[in-house]
DNA sequence: GCCGACCTTTGACTAAAGTCAAAGGTTATG
DNA sequence: CATAACCTTTGACTTTAGTCAAAGGTCGGC
């Protein structure tokens, strides 16, 4: 997880433990009681997921249902009227589900009665208050959430390797004026270490590692999906793979990146790492770093 | 609520929803999951609520169930050899659930995992995100528990009158080195308002109005559940206080406070109230105060 | 010592949630 | 173009969760 894993603190322990139960208990009962309302709470959550459209196989793996139970709870809100089931353009195993007008109409209702929740709590504060807890709830949620975050290494040519690079490539392409081609990645043969960030077994982030000699590491295609992105995740990734190359013998990374990508070169500097002359003819590249590994491989100054 | 009601900013709606649907989906669900295990919920709540014993009256409002319902329950565990259910001495209507050995292991092994829960989570991050997390965890839990305070008038001969006035007087007869005694409140025919705070049903805190002339009003007993302290509760009873006394055409309010009261002292001196000579022969007091009311009943400066 | 208020138990249901396996159509892959 | 891998539907269940009302003790107050 982390470059130098330090044992957690029971008092952390107890107040997250005690927030979780309270959370729970309080909130979220109030939460899935609004939601239904009339509905059975299953009917009010598939409704909810199917929001403006989606599959059966997306909503059985986000709600994580039973197919059988799953195609009855649809084609019993479709009995409703408040969705309409139609079969996939492209793939006739998939099923769509729409909301209808009266489902879109429920929806707007559902919405209405969490704001309301939502504003009731709200209203019993003051606008300090109000903002105190809004930061926090925010800090809570990004936190929480990179927290949840496992990274691995995963096989260069794996699925969810490529779909990453490939958000990696379409990102760059319209971020760089003089584009970017999937030729320009590193071929797989070179990649030394691979890793990928999951969030719930979707793939949110990667990193590659490759060698380019027993003394130096060099980073590439260090990418956080648009959305993960504020988590903090990028700085994980840099720090696992750092960790990554110090376990495999080597002193020092490199990296480079594009004049265009300003927060990556921020990120990099607060990171620990130097800038230097150019060590590559990468015609992307507009500034080169590089960072001395200690033996844990953390820098001095992080965090 | 407060005495001057803002509009609650749509932003801030946002984020507490997103959190709230975050936490219930995300966190809340492993939660009961790691809590259930080879049990239905229903039943691991349960012993997980009857902790080191409980009657199932109170079991039963503390979780909400109908009668019939927790009665099978806890026959249930009992049938399992998880609880033993005994006559309560003292009064043969009610019943006692308490955990046998195997159900205190069972206990044991619920709380481990949600502990290992807890752990894992936080193992993900470093040790400043972990510090960050735990703070905004304790904000939030604190601005939430407080957002669902409400606070109202009750009749001051009520039952939660009587019992927030009992719990005030046992406090103070152990704080004060001369002690107190309930012939020292204030009787009921003098109190012109009795405000008292609800969490969940349960009175956590209360404050009273007195009109002593036309101009002016008293606070007292000001006083908030040690359960329910830490959380901005008192202050809020104060404004409120203040809020009702300004709806009823008072100008000023007036309140005394023990010397070893010091809190108290200092939340009267943050919240605009500047310290005048005794206004009465109070044997308790040794502080005495005074605070004019604007139209709104708003100090400046406040919060 | 009687009455009403309480607490619990039991019987009789209902609805929601979830499981499992068989079967039928569709699509990628070799 | 056959076959394995997918996705969905259907039938046949089981378990949980929850409700309602009747009934039988027990306690506090008059």
């Amino acid at each position: 997880m982390e470059p130098v894993p330090s044992p957690v603190s029971a008092a952390h322990v107890t107040t997250l433990r005690g927030f979780n139960r309270y959370f729970t208990r309080r909130i979220g009962v109030l939460d899935d009681h609004y939601l239904g309302q009339d509905r059975p709470l299953g009917e009010a959550r598939l409704l909810y997921e199917i929001g403006a459209g989606a599959s059966l196989r997306e909503l059985r793996t986000r709600l994580g249902l039973d197919a059988g139970y799953l195609s009855r709870m649809v084609r019993a809100l479709e009995k409703q009227g408040l969705v309409r089931v139609t079969v996939h353009p492209g793939d006739s195993r998939l099923r769509l589900a729409e909301p209808t007008p009266a489902g879109r109409a429920e929806l707007a209702e559902q919405n209405r009665r969490a704001d309301d929740l939502a504003e009731g709590l709200l209203r019993g504060l003051t606008e300090t208050q109000r903002r105190q807890l809004t930061e926090a709830v925010a800090t809570t949620e990004r936190l929480l959430r990179l927290a949840a975050i496992t990274v691995r290494p995963v096989p260069a040519t794996s699925a969810d390797a490529r779909a990453c690079l490939a958000g990696y490539a379409a990102e760059l392409d319209e971020r760089f004026p003089e584009g970017y081609a999937a030729t320009d990645l590193v071929p797989p043969e070179r990649i030394a270490v691979f890793l990928v960030a999951y969030e719930e077994k979707r793939a949110v982030g990667c990193g590659v590692l490759c060698a380019l000699d027993d003394e130096t590491a060099e980073i590439r295609h260090l990418w956080v999906h648009p959305e993960a992105r504020g988590l903090g995740l990028g700085r994980r990734l840099l720090a696992e793979l750092e960790h990554t190359a110090a376990g495999r013998g080597h002193r020092t990374v490199r990296l480079d990146t594009h004049k265009v990508l300003k927060e990556a070169a921020a990120m990099y500097r607060t990171g620990g790492y130097t800038q230097i002359p150019a060590y590559d003819d990468n015609p992307h590249a507009g500034y080169w770093f590089e960072k001395p590994l200690g033996p844990a491989g953390k820098a001095p100054g992080t965090h």
